[in-house]
DNA sequence: ACCCGTGTTCGCTG
DNA sequence: TCAGCGAACACGGG
């Protein structure tokens, strides 16, 4: 269930796990069709025999490239809700919601796995990624591209809605989601619930720092749970059995970390969960 | 049974 | 034309 840590995490993963493989064998769940639209499990066979090249993360897509027997093939992947990068070793049964199993030429299985399918898995004929309107409307990802203060206030200048919910806008910002919207505006003390518009300069100075800050503090969290690069794989928040890492998310009734007097409240906005400190968040 | 969920898209309204 | 809202998608866990 990822944001855009989590998706870091499996591109680093999965640029080791396919680092110059072949794709020897491809198989595709029949029934998860909704994830390969408008394309078919069979189509995806073209993914046989191609050769991994390189991936890019754009907020919280995946764009694969490989060498195909004609030309270049893309997958553009998006792990919706549910969805993950499992590897498997030679002989390793596949985990369960295991919706397309790579076979590499090493032996080893890489399996996208959707239980809930609300991701993507999609064939991009000549890994023409910048055809995809989809990706072409996403904003600057914070991790890549850094955030521009000015050009952030710029966009939520017209918003009448509440800030959180305009960050998880991924025109906005890509790669924001519901657990960074809610630890970022309380690292950058500002209430949810102000209308995007009214956010003053040193507020969205402020705000992008703390992006990056919340980014960044959930990557070393990972880092230091799953040794990235030790060569160890790296897990997901939903199976490791560490603590919540967070400072407000998912901490309903807890005490205010920063000012301790406040309690942290949960309230929904657009149909989703924000966490913050009514006492220190203005 | 009911509510909840790290996401996005679609259709409706004003 | 578009901002804003709520339903829908799909399925397991508490």
């Amino acid at each position: 269930m990822p944001e855009l840590p989590e998706v870091e995490i499996a591109a680093r993963n999965l640029r080791r796990w396919m680092a110059r493989r072949r794709i020897g064998a491809l198989r595709a769940d029949a029934r998860a069709r909704r994830l390969f639209r408008p394309g078919t499990p069979a189509a995806l066979q073209a993914l046989a025999g191609a050769r991994f090249q390189t991936l890019r993360r754009i907020g919280k897509n995946l764009l694969l490239t490989f060498a195909g027997k004609s030309g270049p093939l893309g997958v553009w992947s998006h792990l919706g809700m549910t969805g993950k990068w499992l590897r498997r070793a030679a002989g390793e049964p596949a985990p369960s919601a295991s919706r397309v199993e790579l076979t590499l030429d090493d032996g080893a299985h890489v399996h996208y796995v959707d239980r809930r399918m609300f991701g993507r898995f999609r064939l991009v004929p000549g890994a023409r990624f910048d055809g995809l309107s989809e990706i072409a409307a996403l904003g600057p990802d914070p991790l890549t591209d850094g955030i521009d203060a000015a050009a952030l206030r710029a966009r939520l200048a017209g918003l009448r809605t509440p800030i959180k919910v305009a960050l998880l806008d991924q025109t906005i910002l890509a790669g924001v989601g519901n657990i960074q919207a809610s630890e970022s505006l309380f690292r950058a003390g500002i209430d949810p619930r102000r209308p995007a518009r009214t956010l003053t300069g040193a507020e969205v100075k402020r705000l992008a720092a703390a992006i990056l800050e919340s980014i960044h503090f959930t990557l070393d969290d990972f880092a230091a749970a799953g040794a990235d690069g030790g060569g160890a794989d790296i897990g997901y928040v939903e199976e490791r059995q560490t603590e919540n890492p967070f400072l407000v998310y998912g901490r309903p009734g807890a005490p205010c970390p920063r000012c301790k007097k406040g309690t942290i409240v949960r309230m929904v906005q657009a149909q989703r969960a924000t966490f913050f400190c009514p006492r220190c968040q203005k």
